[in-house]
DNA sequence: GCGAGTTTGACAATCGTTCTCAACCGCGGT
DNA sequence: ACCGCGGTTGAGAACGATTGTCAAACTCGC
């Protein structure tokens, strides 16, 4: 590492483009592909190269900054989310997420994972319904 | 719509082609990319093109005769499936597939979920890791 | 065996995402 | 304020998965 930095942290420098995705991000509260960030960005007046929003998306997700998942097209989708782990509970018909936290599931998870020999463990778990509005 | 079957269905025909990648699909029991599957066929000596395997993964997915579902890449991956409802421990390195239940988390989704006032609920749960043969 | 409607396959086209690499910029030292 | 060392950026090429195109091949019922 080139890191003198004790926290080991690698550094994350505040330039214009991290602090324009930053502020796209808080514009919206449902989950955007990285598209519809950069248009976003455009129509807010700064230019940010498309590479660019990815990386930086990947690093923000990366410090468990925002939610990325993918949708039934397998593209990635994000949203600024709290800093705990959670899931989400989204509405199938208007899209209203919800973010749920479940401490059984994570321990179930690590529990099944490692009971058959499995490490470095990740997983999803997305619930789709109808939200009261949409019934 | 042209069809003039009173049944209405789409009457899909027995082929050369669809037997190959039903045969393949029982050639594993792991999820495979359709490139997989593809290389796999072609290997069983049949000849099948790749944008053949896409449609008739597709149309068996449709049919719910086989699972789909997206690795961390966003890539799709199939394979034939259970009529039992459960989730998937998949080894990310080898593919690896184990097949785990999980009555807690089915109460703990619902439960959630009509706390929120949302109704008609799925769920997709997929546990990723490394399998002790990986490590 | 015939004709109509399906299905196929080779390849082009999409499309999201990542890579490349020279130019650029923030920051700490001087 | 000036320098220089990385980290960072952007334009566009590269990539890889998936889908579209369309003429030729095939199935099926007659």
């Amino acid at each position: 590492m080139t890191s003198t930095d004790p926290t080991s942290r690698p550094s994350v420098r505040p330039t214009r483009q991290r602090r324009a995705v930053a502020a796209a991000l808080a514009g919206f509260d449902d989950f955007r592909s990285a598209q519809e960030i950069h248009d976003l960005i455009s129509q807010q007046g700064e230019s940010v190269g498309l590479a660019t929003v990815y990386r930086t998306l990947a690093t923000l997700a990366d410090a468990g900054e925002v939610d990325m998942l993918r949708n039934e097209d397998g593209e990635a989708i994000w949203r600024s989310c709290s800093d705990t782990h959670h899931h989400h509970l989204v509405c199938r018909t208007c899209g209203a997420t919800v973010e749920v936290e479940g401490p059984a599931v994570e321990r179930w998870t690590s529990a099944i994972a490692s009971e058959h020999g499995y490490g470095d463990i990740s997983h999803t778990l997305e619930i789709f319904g109808t939200c009261p509005a949409c019934r």
